[in-house]
DNA sequence: TTCATGCTTCGATGGTAGCCGAAGCATTGT
DNA sequence: ACAATGCTTCGGCTACCATCGAAGCATGAA
């Protein structure tokens, strides 16, 4: 039974975590839940199993989310009956310094400003994204050709891919990698539009005041 | 957490058998999840203290029915949840005589057609429901003394309401009881409508056929 | 290669909660 | 009044499952 998974004090807290949509590590979920490492295993093939999480695997990190919108709905549910009973539940947000905004990830943009330009780009069809996999759209070669030099031959590559959806560390969603990715950022440093921080080992992203404002006319998404 | 509720096998029967939105008493759930009145008991306080049924008393009998709408649709999201994994319960229909159309309830009409009445005679606004409280409209009088000849004044009594919702022992839900429905079963049986059956210890209700078809001119709902 | 990190699997422990038998109330019927 | 029925409470038993320590695999870094 589903409501069993849910009913478990530990994998309630490690869902409620993931309510907002962001994906989490194991060993950040544990954290959550304040148990260890390998109950938290345990606990998420049980909610694996049960189809609530999915898993992605990055590096040596398994990042886990919600499976789909039907899933956090339920949990809505569940907590809005909960609620009327006197019991509640609190969330604390996430804490995490200024680079949360932008910075470099391999090769790519990340961060805030990263998460939000795949959105962008999803939202006007510049991109078609399911799941993992991102394709470029002809509509997206146009705007890239238009607006940021960028040719498609210049993205072939043998091993590579154009398009690949990247999980972003802070944002905990995805942001664009793949030769893509990677060339759109190379373009925003020869525009000057940003830079790399000068600090040694630092992955922050810095953007020009310029660079800033025509970042915005591309994708902003109207919040800034 | 209201999801440990429900996350009991033996619970979570209980509470899929009350999902048709009938009441049904303490001992039949015990046998529905295939446990002891007295572990029924404990799971239903249980369930009580979670706001997710509520009891009626009757008689002897204590019915449960889900506390409203909310509860029957998050039961209905795990449901569906569930039977994306491939977990699938079945459950089965009611198995009753054919006295479970019309019969008599102490003195009043109950069985099928005592809950249509009632059903109809809401959703004219003659009477106004809450809870167990049923409280008779102008526009009920009205239709009282103009179609079966029953004035305010034959209806009043010193120790008995009005109005009263009695639970239906074959449907579950609410037929008319008080001075009032004691008054229409009376009223049917002088217009020839309907009487009890002949066979002494009987409670079956018959109805003739014009009775029938004047009974549903007033309270029918179309299906019949 | 070797080391470090992140996660999983294995094995053992313990606490919790479901479960039932027996007794105790409450209500109804005779 | 007494018995019968329906339900609850109490006490003890048992089984499940969450939990953790330690060891085993992976992946990435030096």
């Amino acid at each position: 039974m589903v409501a069993a998974l849910v009913g478990d004090p530990a994998r309630a807290n490690m869902l409620t975590a993931l309510m907002n949509g962001r994906a989490l590590t194991a060993s950040e979920l544990a954290q959550e839940a304040g148990i260890t490492p390998q109950t938290a295993s345990s606990h998420l093939s049980k909610l694996e199993a049960g189809g609530l999480v999915e898993p992605e695997k990055q590096g040596r990190h398994r990042y886990y989310r919600l499976t789909d919108d039907d899933v956090a709905g339920v949990l809505e549910g569940l907590a809005g009956l909960a609620a009327r009973t006197g019991h509640m539940r609190v969330r604390t947000g996430p804490k995490d310094p200024a680079l949360r905004r932008a910075r470099i990830c391999y090769d790519h943009l990340a961060g805030d400003l990263g998460v939000q330009m795949l959105d962008t780009m999803r939202e006007r069809n510049l991109v078609r994204q399911k799941k993992q996999d991102i394709e470029l759209t002809t509509e997206g070669e146009r705007f890239l050709a238009k607006h940021l030099q960028i040719s498609s031959e210049m993205l072939a590559h043998p091993r590579r891919p154009v398009c690949k959806a990247c999980l972003d560390w802070s944002e905990r969603r995805h942001h664009l990698a793949g030769t893509l990715g990677a060339a759109m950022m190379q373009r925003f440093a020869e525009l000057k539009w940003a830079a790399r921080d000068a600090t040694p080992g630092s992955r922050v992203v810095n953007f020009t005041r310029t660079g800033e404002k025509q970042f915005a006319a591309l994708f902003g998404n109207g919040k800034d």
